[in-house]
DNA sequence: AATATAGATGCAAGCGCTTTCATAAATTGA
DNA sequence: TCAATTTATGAAAGCGCTTGCATCTATATT
């Protein structure tokens, strides 16, 4: 392991008996360059284990071969499995990733997002978050940026929006062609957009079926096992007859089990439940959760392509985003 | 939201009537500078909304105000976790991180480190990893570095070791103390040396509890969910006996957990299980995981501040790292 | 054979900052 | 009051690269 940052392209041009242009332009594909010349070139590079330096690439091209993540809670699985397809999907280009974590917190947000354009990535994914539509609109003027989980207006090309109300519908629709009536539903944070889309997912599966929605079996939940789990408690603390619970994400799925248990209600003789996610440890659930599969690698990798080819100026593709049921042991027929 | 990457040090000058050199002082505080000019030029400054082009800087001064961190699968909670801790430890530093992925793959990891020195980042967090010790001591010797979850010799002083041996004897000891004689223990990759401490743990406690050991009931798993749940499945194939399970991860004692579950055994009535990591959804597993808690976010926060005063050769402290045993409901004593 | 064209290379001007050195102004001490 | 410091500032030389322009050679076209 060798550390050359002290060997510059003027070493490789003098060693090669070149001026630095060519050196630059063989680095660079640039221009034209001799096949003989390019040899010699790339030969002297490769021995010298010589590396450019990006601080004066950058400062000389304007470009930083950097882009910058903005995620919203690093430790969260979700978006964590995103940020994996996201390094899937840069490894092997010379560009690098700078990581915020905004924390659902539109401050950190901008700061976060400052600090991206002062470093000057060449391009932006955006998870989540709350950042305003119009400064993502000014943004994307001049910076190249993918936003995945939101629809930004004018912006579709770029988005990668969730399909929260559909997948919301086939999960509780699910419930209800088990024989479900009353079922209850544990939102996320309502200041959320995928928290509310969900919600009218459920509503609208449970009016197409001739179920009128019953307020007191919605809770808001935090997204967090805990927040299921009191959910669930104060549902059964009130009295509230349901034989299902559709929750907004598998980790207040695994805390609204924890709460039957604790109550001695099994699952899912008694109570059946539908989670959101398909995390991993929801398959590891006692009894294993039925759930709504996404496919945030996938999403990531291909998020991360787009956002290459889109910096090159080359058409891009954005991954088709749609969730599927998968069904495992939560969910029981009720006749 | 703007983005004025445009004004430059010399826009500021001329409208300060001072030199570019002035402002340079005044931003960096390295002369002194009138009181008055300096309060001219921070007005001014403000005004433009003037951001200093980090590759100039970096490129005159030959640092980033860049850290590095290699993390090994993000993704992988107990990680991703520190690395929460990481970037809070960085908040309101000028300071941003570069992140890179080495999937405990040595070539990874190096590909990795290349970068990073490319890059020519101020300062490197590695979370483990399979980096070769020479090579990461010839690098400490020219950028400030912490090493997490290892100890190098010679470079105790930046290394921030995990207690494996002894968190494994204390998770075994206490199955012994709950009477336990015929304790499995599912190991990680045996090629990390985690894994093997936690196993030398294992073993320890044993013996110095007068059991000895029988290899038939310590199987290699991976660390993951699927390879905890194999495990036991194959001691239960074989007919093994025994009354208690240590498994190296959480994840594996999910895994594990659910692997009973589909044979009829109760927890912890038939089988105890003691974890190792105490994340999230250890504590809603049916029932709850008693397990062996580590404080990552505190390690990642307290690191990454060290290597912060590292980089600016202050004095600088390391966190102390002592897992402990947290008690829920999947031991039972056994007489 | 004469001219146009493409290919190969070098020169030199930046990119926006830091920092050394020199100089000018202000302060101090005797 | 004058030399010796100290403080405040500017000029200019880089940092290591990219890139437009100019030059020169080799090849193609008629």
């Amino acid at each position: 392991m060798k550390l050359n940052h002290h060997i510059t392209i003027e070493d490789i041009a003098s060693q090669a008996g070149v001026s630095i242009s060519t050196v630059s332009r063989v680095i660079n594909n640039t221009a034209p360059v001799a096949t003989k010349t390019k040899a010699r070139v790339l030969e002297i590079i490769e021995n010298l284990g010589y590396k450019p330096n990006l601080f004066a690439q950058g400062l000389a091209s304007g470009q930083s071969r950097t882009i910058g993540v903005l995620t919203q809670l690093i430790g969260s699985p979700f978006y964590d499995v995103m940020l994996r397809g996201i390094l899937r999907g840069i490894e092997g280009t010379s560009y690098s990733t700078l990581f915020a974590d905004g924390s659902w917190d539109a401050k950190k947000d901008r700061i976060a997002l400052n600090m991206f354009i002062q470093r000057q990535v060449d391009g932006l994914i955006l998870l989540d978050g709350h950042v305003a539509a119009e400064d993502i609109v000014t943004i994307s003027k001049e910076l190249p940026m993918i936003i995945i989980g939101r629809n930004i207006p004018g912006l579709e090309e770029q988005c990668i929006p969730f399909d929260d109300f559909d997948a919301a519908y086939k999960a509780t629709k699910h419930l209800v062609d088990s024989g479900h009536r009353r079922i209850a539903h544990i939102t996320g944070l309502l200041n959320h957009n995928d928290a509310i889309d969900r919600r009218e997912g459920y509503l609208k599966a449970l009016k197409d079926s001739g179920i009128s929605p019953d307020p007191d079996l919605i809770i808001e939940g935090d997204f967090t096992e805990p927040s299921g789990m009191m959910a669930t408690e104060m549902l059964l603390m009130q009295g509230q007859i349901f034989s299902a619970v559709f929750a907004a994400n598998d980790q207040m799925a695994l805390g609204a089990r924890l709460a039957l248990y604790r109550r001695g209600l099994r699952v899912p003789e008694d109570v059946s439940i539908v989670g959101f996610d398909d995390q991993v440890p929801s398959s590891y659930m006692i009894p294993p959760l039925t759930t709504m599969q996404r496919s945030p690698l996938e999403i990531g990798e291909k998020a991360c392509q787009a956002l290459l080819n889109l910096i090159h100026n080359k058409p891009f593709e954005l991954p088709e985003h749609e969730s599927k049921l998968v069904i495992r042991e939560s969910v029981t027929r009720r006749l």
